[in-house]
DNA sequence: AACTTTACATACAGACATGTATGTAAATCT
DNA sequence: AGATTTACATACATGTCTGTATGTAAAGTT
């Protein structure tokens, strides 16, 4: 068959990574074979393995691809306890309208188990939890320097607590399909959460 | 081979379902072969096979010998508050001295991909949801009513932003083996969580 | 223009898993 | 005590997946 050329080379590898999330969200990582995936993606086996070393490869392709849901660098506006909750708020968002980005995710934290090779990227997601808590940090600690919280808040535990909290409202938002636990709440859960940590006017 | 009695049989079956969830903590749910778990439970397929329909049924088997990790019911002392708090604290000490619970928690959460026929098992997981939130909703509600928290607090809300806490926390504290992100913090998270309901003094 | 490398497709070899069918000796039932 | 069922072990039939080796024609290089 004809070689093709650098461009159409990297939109073969763009067809197979875009393939291996969707069939990776519908039949679960371990489940799929790389067959299916190269057939989904109109080339056989030979092109998935010359563009990835195995199928741990080509998942990890599939995160980059995707990248990081939430960027609290991105906010801008409000103070930091707003900047915090805008931050969630938006990485929620997206997950509702971005396919790309729901189909990511939902591979990630429902279709995929961390075992093997794949126990690396357990590490990989623990070290996204360390940035993300670094990040939270800094804001909870503006935050009691402005005088937004009580004056005894813990920056780092707050940034803990609210890790978990993201952590658990981006599993259980993506298993809610029918909207009984949290999905139809999210952004008055969002701002409950911070709202919570807001200096109270009085008892 | 002798036949075994009823009851021989009956350990037979908890070997299995034993074994079964150590290897499927180890090795993940979709790579672990019946073969596998069979030799572990000295055993072969042939008693697998005829104890359990197929591997689904036999993971439903793991998760309901190891039952509920939390049961708010079997707190009753302190107020509503604390009673939520006890049963949260309660359930993350349990992970850290109940290997079985452990291991169970690991595969549910980590080493399992909820497709096919394991797409039941999800909703199975949201029904623990359903019924985690009933049971806090009414905590709260009574926690207003006593007026330990500002009058304003919605508890089927706040129940909610507690389920993804716990939820967030259960799945981080798995996953954080070097004690980088929760599980050094757990109890401090834990009781900052429900603190930050109680009535504040002044500001 | 000849040479080399790329971007795949095709072919091959081996391993492994699943479900079912069948065999069987002892436990349990009547 | 004989008939029946149980609790498995064994055997079979089949499908599937992986990794690699090899082929190839055109793209890229000198």
């Amino acid at each position: 068959m004809a070689r093709k050329t650098k461009a159409e080379a990297a939109l073969t590898r763009d067809r197979i990574v875009t393939c291996a999330r969707q069939v990776f969200s519908r039949d679960g990582v371990t489940n799929t074979s790389l067959e299916t995936v190269a057939k989904e993606a109109g080339v056989t086996r030979g092109a998935v393995y010359w563009h990835f070393r195995d199928k741990a490869d080509l998942f990890m392709a599939v995160r980059q691809q995707t990248g990081t849901l939430l960027r609290f660098g991105e906010i801008r506006t409000g103070d930091a306890l707003q900047r915090l909750e805008a931050g969630l708020q938006s990485a929620l968002e997206r997950l509702g309208s971005d396919r790309q980005a729901l189909e990511t995710y939902e591979v990630m934290l429902w279709k995929c188990e961390y075992v093997g090779a794949f126990a690396g990227v357990r590490q990989d997601l623990m070290s996204a939890s360390t940035l993300f808590l670094s990040e939270a940090t800094e804001l909870y600690a503006e935050a009691v320097r402005m005088k937004l919280t009580p004056a005894d808040l813990d920056p780092a535990l707050a940034a803990r607590e609210t890790l978990c909290f993201y952590a658990g409202l981006l599993k259980l938002w993506l298993a809610d399909e029918n909207g009984v636990t949290v999905r139809t709440e999210v952004r008055r859960l969002i701002a409950q959460h911070l709202g919570g940590r807001r200096r109270q006017k009085a008892v």
